[in-house]
DNA sequence: AAATTGTTCTTCGTATACACTCGGTCGGGA
DNA sequence: TCCCGACCGAGTGTATACGAAGAACAATTT
């Protein structure tokens, strides 16, 4: 298995500071490193069996994409994120996929509704299993999907970046929604092989409701640790 | 004076890889870097007269913001913004800072309608003076002071580097614009003051839909070079 | 006990080395 | 002449070492 990891590290032709950025990420989101923690270049470097500088370059992007805060002189810590900023995420994801719902219903193609379908069957099964960890990834993959088939770039990054907070978010709390919206991602999907953008807009508008809705209630319980 | 050993960039306390960044940024948006030029890290480093670690850091970053495109293994190059991005970018700016607007008319302290009337009138005193730059750089302020009070942090910091890249595509094409929208800014503020959202709202969609227009208008004249 | 001084940890920036890869070039063969 | 493959150089990707400076904390002194 290791080797199996080195020759991907290895052979692979992503840049280490990439993987590094990807692998800080995932261990975000899952609570690996918790927030308030303190991240020194040396620990992560130690950590990924790397050296400094792609620590310290995937750490400035982790920075801009909000992460982690770099206090000047002191190093990084993992970003407390209060349920405050959740619901600003909330404001934001609904005015951004709703446009991206939009413009995915104008666009997408039959393979593109295909390839969700794909998905909805997924998750159908996944959540028969009850397998919450898969209902989450296969979320997060079909929201993925409709922004790129939405085909506006700026609209795809930013709403990329949001989407990988949203799931730190749910991790940290509630996974538990995951199956209930299930549901709702097929009226989306629906509406987006319609073809119609104010449908398509409406059904991610009442998605986001509610998945806000369920967000705040669990924050409220107070998953963000003392600090 | 006996530190001359400083002033390359910074006699300041700002790291400098950020120094680097923000260095990088405004050539990119005043053109001294074109689109679609070669950015090798030693070129750099040898322009900002540092070593490469700190323009590293600074190119990745550059990189998630969209200003450079890096090809693995090739470096990085400007990125070459087409008027397919603009049109994707005002989409989402309608989106982002029409909620902004809402959000603003709905917290704005008295003490921030001041600060908005007050880059009003210097915003009217400059387009007197004929002063582009300045009216063009009092716009930037004028809207990143709305995203501001808005008082959504995700909101802000997306749509400012959102609007970094407004001012350059701007800077590439046209600002004679900038004079017109001001009528526009006046209504927005006015808005925002009254504490309205739907109007906010409303007055920056207004707002936006001009500016794109113009935008468009401007770059179907193409000036984006031959590449 | 309070203030000052040192010590230590860590970041920040620099410098250097080297493997690897990509792109172009050059030369030989059809 | 044209094509094709080997070679070469530029530049990135990564590692490592080192010095300087800031911040926190402990120790020492008054």
């Amino acid at each position: 298995m290791a080797e199996d990891l080195r020759d991907k590290l290895g052979a692979q032709h992503l840049p280490l500071r990439d993987q590094v950025l990807a692998a800080l990420r995932t261990a975000i989101i899952d609570g690996d490193y918790l927030p308030g923690e303190r991240l020194t270049e040396d620990r992560l470097a130690e950590d990924f069996g790397v050296s400094r500088n792609p620590v310290r370059e995937a750490l400035r992007v982790a920075e801009a994409e909000g992460f982690v805060v770099i206090l000047p002189r002191r190093g990084a810590v993992v970003a407390s994120p209060s349920s405050g900023t959740i619901a600003d995420m909330f404001a934001v994801r609904e005015r951004l996929e709703s446009l991206a719902a939009r413009l995915a219903a104008e666009r997408a193609t039959p393979a593109d509704v295909a390839a969700l379908r794909a998905l909805l069957d997924q998750g159908r099964e996944a959540t028969q299993r009850q397998d919450l960890a898969r209902v989450a990834e296969l979320n997060s993959t079909l929201h993925l999907r409709i922004l790129q088939i939405s085909g506006n770039p700026w609209l795809s990054s930013i709403a990329k970046s949001l989407y990988l907070h949203v799931q730190w978010v749910f991790r940290l709390g509630a996974a538990e929604r995951a199956p209930h919206s299930w549901a709702e991602h097929i009226q989306l999907v629906d509406a987006i092989e319609s073809g119609d953008g104010d449908r398509a807009e409406q059904a991610a508008l009442i998605h986001l409701a509610a998945a806000s809705a369920a967000a705040f209630e669990n924050a409220e319980g107070g998953y963000v640790a003392a600090h």
